[in-house]
DNA sequence: ACCTTGCTGATAGTGACTACCACATTGGTA
DNA sequence: TACCAATGTGGTAGTCACTATCAGCAAGGT
């Protein structure tokens, strides 16, 4: 894909220093054709799918548990599956490029701001696949509140995780973070790597 | 100033709509004079000077009590001293204005990308006035979590405020949302208001 | 052969933002 | 009064992200 090749070049030369019309003609094809696949130009690092696989683990937790440990014990999960399952006929999967983005994301002010809007998309997917009681607007809020705070604690993971260039596990490092936001007992240990 | 005269431009118009020279066009002075005081167009929307304050009010906690709740009565305090004192010779002051400027940012994409992204100033500010150990990594790496954890809290809060019009008293709020993520034995009940 | 569909390309714009340079005012000094 | 540095302001021209509009162009089905 398009993606790959200006991921490369923007670790390679800089964000700002890589115009689009530079990536176009590495790729050679017309701008125009860039921005019909991205629509704009950090949607070339931000290709965050990973919704419906929070949700999917979401869906697997008991409803009995407490909030917190149902999103978090998901997030692991979901790290684990994300980290863990590299495809080798997939150049998009595998953690060298997981990587190689997240640092892009945190080092490059526009891309970082946008990376943590884009948790905003991940908190109401997590809320929607919660969703038990979903008429009761103050139990809505318990849950935007809880979803907000375990993506906080799972983002200064995966800072940790890009500061460590990848070579601590993931999973665990948002075990960690987890527990020092919430304490000990609000983390399922059973999943956690 | 011409921030007020460009909140309310952009409350009434729209934010996309109201181009920076329409600004400057309005306020009587060159386009490059707004940019000379606002490097860029967000800028006009997000000054938020409240690090600081939080990080006054973080160290008025004792350090015995745990990260989490040192945090979480530290920004309820904040929020506390910035809607309840307005200061009535001050437009850049008051709730009204806080209000509109944060529905903006709400609403529009960009500005609630950098608005986010201005946590990460913040979530530093803390780390910074806890700092009672800063030598040890790890200790700063729990602390960078219990704070993100705090203020994506916070955010949700702000959130719910900004849709009820601030008829709702925003410590309150930020205290149901602190309970919501850590539990009712992790919010310091005192200085709630 | 014919037509629809979808991907691609070119042109010409808008608007945010950044050089670089010139002018005006202020305030202190002699 | 004359001189000078500092600071706030304005103009011009340019880069770049992004959009709107129109024109091919190849694939596939009938």
């Amino acid at each position: 894909m398009i993606q790959t090749l200006a991921v490369r070049m923007f670790v390679e030369r800089g964000y700002d220093a890589t115009t689009v019309a530079d990536i176009a003609e590495a790729a050679g094809v017309a701008p125009m054709t860039v921005y019909r696949h991205f629509p704009t130009k950090e949607d070339l690092v931000l290709v965050d799918q990973n919704g419906p696989l929070v949700a999917e683990h979401i869906a697997a937790t008991s409803p009995a548990q407490p909030l917190v440990r149902r999103i978090g014990s998901a997030l692991v999960a979901a790290a684990a599956t994300l980290t863990g399952g590299a495809r080798p006929d997939d150049p998009a999967t595998g953690d060298t490029f997981l990587l190689a983005r997240l640092q892009l994301m945190i080092s490059t002010p526009a891309l970082r701001a946008r990376h943590l809007d884009s948790h905003y998309a991940l908190q109401q997917a997590i809320v929607d696949a919660l969703a038990d009681d979903a008429t009761d607007p103050d139990a809505a809020f318990r849950a935007r509140a809880a979803a907000g705070a375990c993506l906080a604690a799972m983002h200064t993971a995966l800072v940790r995780w890009a500061e460590d260039d990848g070579r601590t596990e993931l999973p665990g490092l948002i075990v960690q973070a987890l527990v020092a936001a919430f304490g000990a007992d609000a983390v399922d240990v059973d999943p956690a790597g």
